[in-house]
DNA sequence: GTACGGCCCTGTTAGC
DNA sequence: TGCTAACAGGGCCGTA
């Protein structure tokens, strides 16, 4: 399921491939997630750039929109999209939700679930979708210090993981990379507040679980696959995610597993203690 | 404003 | 073997 680092990697791929290009006319899933792509029909890519699992294409067209000339093509992959220029029609792809011819090629966006989403919209108006709007700091901000981290998780009471996939006080971190960074920190993610000094380690722990992610191309499970359709390298470096029942590589005890917030969530109970 | 539960969606897997 | 139910989960929305 295609996270900050899944994101990041297609981004790198696609910039060089899409910057310049015009987006032609294609097809689009009827769903209103989906069906705004026709938008961006005349449309030439002008930038590509990341927002924690947000991709945001930057486009220019002669015929402006209603608003004007300039507009993001917004791209959320959910957890089973992917977008890659490919050579053949999409035509007889049941699962492409939307594409645009491009010369002799075609930029695809396939999702088998459907939990993904496009839209074209005002550059930075992002009120048709509520979590980019409200979308916490990026891992690399160099304003989010461990000081500002602390003071956003303290702002609420929910469990900590809860709040870490909010994409509240940082942005791009979903189950995958949050189990990681709190099995690395020694955080239990159930906990509901957290001291100054661990929540630097969370923090930090997050930022080095994003960074291997993104050094391995990315972690896939299942569907996940880059712009060249190749899948990351990432889940061989997986410790805790998806262990459940296994020994921790620290400590040697048995990882458990339980639900918090319906996500499933793995976590040594030696090593992360409740606080 | 915050917390929480339910829904969307479909391929895979477990259980009978 | 074939069917059914449970499961996976990011974001959104309605309700309390």
């Amino acid at each position: 399921m295609p996270e900050l680092p899944e994101v990041e990697t297609i981004r790198r791929q696609l910039a060089p491939r899409l910057t310049g290009r015009t987006l032609g006319p294609g097809a689009q899933h009827p769903s209103p997630k989906f069906s705004t792509a026709s938008l961006a029909e005349g449309a030439t890519v002008t930038e590509l750039t990341r927002r924690g699992k947000y991709l945001v294409i930057g486009l220019e067209r002669a015929q402006p929109w209603a608003w004007g000339p300039d507009a993001h093509l917004i791209v959320h992959l959910g957890m089973t999209g992917s977008l890659r220029v490919r050579d053949d029609p999409p035509d007889s792809d049941p699962y492409v939700r939307a594409w645009w011819a491009m010369d002799d090629a075609a930029l695809v966006f396939r999702d088998v679930r459907r939990f993904g989403r496009i839209a074209v919209v005002p550059p930075g108006n992002y009120a048709a979708l509520p979590t980019l709007a409200a979308l916490g700091p990026e891992p690399t901000d160099a304003t989010l210090d461990a000081e500002v981290f602390w003071r956003s998780l303290r702002r609420s009471r929910r469990a900590l993981k809860t709040q870490i996939l909010s994409q509240r006080p940082v942005a791009g971190v979903g189950n995958i990379y949050a189990d990681e960074a709190f099995w690395a920190a020694g955080v239990n993610p159930a906990d509901r507040s957290i001291s100054r000094d661990r929540a630097a380690r969370l923090l930090e722990a997050i930022r080095e679980a994003l960074h291997q992610g993104i050094q391995h191309g990315g972690t896939t499970l299942r569907d996940y696959v880059d712009a060249d359709g190749d899948r990351g390298a990432n889940q061989v470096h997986l410790l805790c995610y998806g262990r459940a029942g296994q020994p921790c590589r620290r400590c040697g005890d048995v990882l458990r597993s339980r639900s918090i917030d319906a996500r499933t969530t793995t976590w040594c109970p030696t090593c992360q203690p409740r606080r």
